[in-house]
DNA sequence: TTTTCATATTCGTATTGGCGAATATGAAAA
DNA sequence: TTTTCATATTCGCCAATACGAATATGAAAA
């Protein structure tokens, strides 16, 4: 049960990126589909899949597809010290300021009616992350999340 | 108490390599000063020297000057969630053949006779971690450590 | 089939990181 | 002082990485 030494970089350096750490932060309540990833993040396409190609290599995430769509999820790593590394490092990014404004987007543009949403997501499944929200009739206004009660539906 | 996400990226980044891990590595029991991780890790003291810095620039190390010698030793870091890994990743090091050898060699180079101690380390001061092994007479051989029992005095 | 659409990969480039070699710093010894 | 010695920094080079832009893949719809 010895580790080596280069899987532990490879680990880390998952984790010493920026994209990478906030496409890890909207899949902490679970699996979530790409598009959204590329909608919450406001980064170029490309840019979310090499990212998230990167963390699958790495191991830190698994995928499941479903038709064109593709889910990714935190995976379960069998190694301790890397799963309570892992788990921790998603507590830490509760906090960041970036972090939340990522999952604010990510409420925003999912809870919406589908002719609000971003073009991209219309048809896109909707990921389990958003079945967890229950958002109720009296806290939309315009079709989104009014501003003052977001925080209560953040995941 | 907001995170940046620019200081977990330097985090992990310092986490990211391998001679940092095993610097950390010989670091885990107190502080020890820098021409025996030179010895310990036989690699040149220039890239001994630029990888400690990296870490305390990072802030997971801190340093104590005194005299000619400077001494290393993991920072107690005041966000508990960096604590948290920064702890668990000294755990998971543990485990690692290479690291294992590394104290081993460290042992061995600063549990023999000032005679037969590597040049360099033979006018140092003996860092916290050798005061802590109390090697019994009986198991030297050659003024080390018989081989056999080496694993039990592996800090 | 052909087309559309979600996701992945490639390519060329700019940036960054680690390295060895040489040199600088700065504290104690001579 | 001058010298010695522990540690730090600089420099030039190579390898790895992140990026935008363009393109490929591969599954469903038409």
């Amino acid at each position: 049960m010895s580790e080596n030494l280069e899987s532990m970089e490879t680990f880390f350096m998952a984790l010493a990126d920026r994209t990478r750490l906030r496409l890890l932060n909207l899949m902490r309540e679970g699996e979530i589909c790409v598009c959204y990833f590329t909608e919450a993040l406001q980064e170029p396409q490309p840019k979310i899949s090499r990212h998230l190609a990167y963390l699958r290599q790495a191991g830190l995430v698994e995928t499941t597809r479903v038709g064109k769509w593709v889910y990714y999820r935190i995976a379960e790593l069998e190694n301790k010290d890397a799963s309570i590394i892992l788990q921790e490092t998603a507590n830490w990014l509760t906090n960041d300021e970036q972090m939340k404004l990522d999952r604010t987007r990510l409420i925003q543009i999912s809870c919406c009616e589908t002719a609000n949403m971003p073009i991209a997501i219309q048809r896109a499944p909707h990921s389990l992350i958003f079945a967890k929200a229950d958002i109720p009739e009296e806290v939309i206004v315009n079709n989104k999340i009014r501003e003052t009660e977001l925080a209560d539906y953040l995941l």
